[in-house]
DNA sequence: CGTAAAACCTGTAGTCGCTACAGGAGCAAG
DNA sequence: CTTGCTCCTGTAGCGACTACAGGTTTTACG
């Protein structure tokens, strides 16, 4: 029977975080050795990668918790249909903002470049005074 | 003299985000009336737009505590381009991991729409049956 | 066999940038 | 006079960890 840290190399999941989602009750308690050592069986370790693919596609431990529920559960499709859906959603509005971003901050840094003697124009910019 | 309320509501800070940052050291503390409450004088009110400004350029406050340096401090152009610049660039590989997500939540959630009787190819591809 | 490093244990506090509450004081308008 | 708004302080909570402190046990090497 694995050790945590097995698990963890496998799952690439630190050891602190493993303990970190039984506490949450995220990771059923493991069974234990005699001498007091978390011992996980193939369940676990399975579940550990689920939960490992899914914070890699930006799922939060919330919506996790709900997909692994589903994951039980026959029938759920249209469920984690909607999660999934709605979080591509989230990411695609956050992309949109960080290209608006990226486009400000580009615009400032370059003419500051261009400018290099001039008042900063980064520091303007945030002041107010040419925005 | 404006009140804190009156501040939040020209820089679109929220009060206690304004407290926040007087508690953190971010603003610094500011005269009282007779009755307790702060008052604000215009550099203030200026510190809190740039500080505004520069969060919803997606600065971290920590950015924001060295750029409130720099405005002070003239020829400091160099420095404060370095710090926009590394930022444009956090920004630039977050949208680029984002993307990366977002194809591949679209992909599962699109073969999901086409086999809407099938297990489940979103829990399938979080449980590394066919990912 | 001795010892030192590595892995494990528990529990707590820190990170970031707020937000929300508890529990109160003061002030203006109806 | 009472309602409702703003203000005050102080503390705790969020999410998802991370980093200790202080301990035991196991493993590897000489």
């Amino acid at each position: 029977m694995p050790a945590i840290g097995e698990i963890s190399v496998r799952s690439g999941v630190h050891v602190e975080t493993i303990r970190y989602y039984e506490r949450i009750g995220l990771m059923p308690k493991p069974a234990r050795a005699a001498n007091g050592r978390r011992c996980y069986d193939a369940k676990a370790a399975a579940r550990l990668a689920f939960i490992r693919r899914a914070r890699d596609l930006g799922f939060a431990l919330a919506d996790i918790r709900a997909l692994l529920l589903l994951a039980d559960n026959k029938a759920a499709c249209r469920d984690a249909h909607g999660l999934a859906t709605r979080h591509r959603d989230a990411i695609r509005a956050k992309i949109t903002e960080l290209k608006r971003l990226e486009r400000l901050l580009s615009g400032t840094t370059e003419r500051c470049a261009r400018t290099p003697a001039a008042p900063c124009p980064i520091i303007e910019a945030l002041t107010g005074n040419a925005l």
